[in-house]
DNA sequence: AGCTGTGCTATACTTTTGTATACCTTGGTA
DNA sequence: TACCAAGGTATACAAAAGTATAGCACAGCT
C-alpha cells in the first residue's frame, strides 16, 4: 500500500520517474549483466561454472561484474566454509523480482521485432 | 494468439531469450534516449522543444540519438509541407507500447530501493 | 543585402566500457 | 615437495559512448 503511494507519487514527478527507471536500467546494462543474472535464474552457481555458461567472458570481468551485482543487491556471495573454498553467487530476492521485468521486456521485443517486419 | 505461441518459444531457448530482451534493451540505454522518449509521451514535439525539455543535450547528441531511435522504429519524423520548415518527431505504437515495459522497471525501481533501505 | 531563428552536421577530443594477458593464493593430490 | 584446480586480482590496451565547439542551409523579415 505503502508501494501505492510512492508509485504514484514518482509518475507525477518527470526527474523521479527517470530516476526510478534509470535505477533499473542500470543494474541490466553493460554486456554481461544480463546474461549473469539470466543464468542465475535457474538456480545459484559457482565462479567457474558461470564462467563456463557464459562463452568469451574472461574472469576479469566475470569477477567485476559480480561485484557490482552484489554491491546493487542483485546477487549475494555465499561462502560455505567447511568446504575447501567454494564461493557460490545466487539472486536475492529483488534479483529475482527482476523476472517480472526481464519478461516484459521480453514481450515487447517480440512484439516490436514483429510489428517492424509487418511494416516493411 | 500467434505472439502467446512465439513468447513461448522463445522463453525455452536461452539465446533467443538474451537476445529479445537485448532488443528492448537497446532502444533504452545510453544517457539520453529515455529521456527524449519520456519527453515524446506527453506529446510529439519539435527539434529545439525536445532540445529544451532536456537540460545539457547538444544538438550533434540529440541529432544522433533522434536518427537512432527512428531507424529502430520508436519514434518518426514527420515534415508538414506547407510550413516554413518544422520537423516534428512523435512516438510509433511500438514506441508508445513501451509504457508497458517503463512502468513495470518503475515499479522494480521504487521497491529495489525500498527494500535495500529495509535492509541497511 | 544582411540579420535572425530553426534544424541540423562535422570534427576533434575525453571518458567510460570492455578485453587480453599475466599472475597470485589457498587447499588438496601424487 | 611439486603440481594442479578453483577462485580470483593487476596491468595495460582498444573500442565505444559521450562532449565541446564550430559552422552550415534555408526561410522570413527589414
Amino acid at each position: 500500500m505503502e508501494n501505492q503511494v510512492s508509485f504514484k507519487e514518482v509518475k507525477a514527478c518527470p526527474e523521479r520517474y527517470v530516476l526510478a527507471i534509470s535505477d533499473t536500467l542500470n543494474v541490466l546494462t553493460g554486456k554481461w549483466k544480463l546474461p549473469i543474472i539470466g543464468t542465475l535464474f535457474y538456480n545459484k552457481k559457482r565462479f567457474e561454472e558461470i564462467k563456463n555458461n557464459i562463452p568469451r567472458i574472461t574472469p576479469g570481468i566475470l569477477s567485476k561484474e559480480l561485484r557490482e551485482l552484489e554491491t546493487n543487491g542483485i546477487i549475494k556471495r555465499v561462502v560455505p566454509d567447511s568446504v575447501p573454498v567454494a564461493a557460490e553467487y545466487e539472486l536475492t530476492d529483488s534479483g529475482r523480482n527482476l523476472k517480472e521485468v526481464l519478461d516484459r521486456m521480453l514481450q515487447w521485443g517480440i512484439q516490436h521485432r514483429d510489428w517492424v517486419n509487418a511494416s516493411i
